[in-house]
DNA sequence: CCTACCGATCGGTAGG
DNA sequence: CCTACCGATCGGTAGG
């Protein structure tokens, strides 16, 4: 089968749609039939690109992935090694949440609640996406204590849980609240748990509208 | 209209089973004709008791919010005033995470995921059933304070965030891997934050298993 | 990538 | 509380 280069660039455009819907709709109540009419295609068109709709799920949340590294991790790893860079990473989740990257906030937080009961592939993704992310939170750590930026005796699997805890609250309360406070309270949290006194970088873009 | 005694019994009946349904299938993907038949009722039956999708939906919040209210808040209460309430609140949540009162873990957890990039009636209440979480881990915050078990100069706000933050991780993150040690995290992070000693109650109901 | 179609199920209603 | 039905939409397929 040979893959164009226009092809690619329908099946990216359809799963950024679809990454972006999901987060509102959840990754079932996004229907092919509704994708296809966001895409400007008809419903047959999207069975060229995906044989079936856990095919789209796996591909929607591998493209979720793939903008994660990008805003948050990517993003967060140009900081300087240590303590820095583990607080610019949390910086960056939040940033991502607060400029709406995706309009319903953490694509992982609304994948983890809608599969966390059901197993099964697409949770295997979310479950792996989330290993890795919680990896990175306690490789960062450790680097901050090899650097002696955080306490010997701190656990940095309990700090990234930790982390992760206070950076998911602050996702999930600001979406029902529609309260920015809560991005000082998990900033806070975090520097407490951290004993840092690092300030936080305000959004460089400005945050995109909610959809009516 | 006159309400029989047996007809509440079948309407809450209908609702214990939707908030159940509700924390795997989602508040929108659990289906009025699913819901009938896990009732043994027929779709026309349900009219009879709910008249819109949405009705049944607010009217399942309410169900699960009276559910919570019975596990996590008046066996937490029960527990002397100030820090040890506190506390006794927090391993409540625990506890009906662990032995999973709902099969999907926490109800609220789902429903806000869900229903947080969805403004409208069933979103305002999930919203008002937090806010009053958040407000009572306050308030237990602020008696501890009162008594001298925590130190005057935190802010029971800052401390209700991180509590629910803690929890809901740990709910999230048992549910994704399947792994009770995220309890001890929890409980670590709690302890930690509050200056605590306490230990866990264990579970007096054995776990449910997990419906296949 | 399209149109045209499949059976199944959706939320909801009529009439009893 | 039931049966019987409505139009719309679901995931998916055939054929091009």
């Amino acid at each position: 089968m040979v893959i164009t280069r226009a092809g690619e660039r329908t099946r990216d455009a359809i799963l950024l749609q679809a990454a972006q819907l999901a987060t509102v709709e959840g990754l079932d109540g996004l229907s092919i039939g509704q994708l296809a009419h966001a895409s400007g295609m008809s419903k047959g068109g999207l069975y060229a690109h995906f044989g079936s709709k856990e095919e789209l799920q796996l591909a929607t949340v591998e493209t979720a992935r793939g903008i994660f590294v990008t805003e948050v991790v990517r993003t967060g790893l140009a900081a300087p090694r240590g303590l820095r860079r583990l607080l610019a990473v949390c910086d960056a989740f939040l940033s991502h949440i607060e400029r709406r990257v995706f309009p319903g906030g953490c694509f992982f937080v609304v994948a983890m609640a809608e599969v966390g009961a059901r197993p099964g592939p697409v949770r295997a993704a979310v479950a792996a996406q989330q290993r890795q992310w919680l990896d990175l939170l306690e490789r960062l750590a450790g680097e901050a204590q090899a650097l002696g930026e955080l306490p010997a005796e701190l656990d940095p699997a309990q700090l990234a849980f930790e982390l992760e805890a206070l950076l998911v609250a602050a996702n999930s309360l600001f979406l029902l609240f529609d309260d920015q406070a809560v991005f000082e309270r998990a900033w806070s949290g975090i520097k407490h748990r951290l004993g840092a006194t690092a300030a936080r970088r305000r959004p460089i873009t400005k945050p995109r509208p909610r959809a009516g």
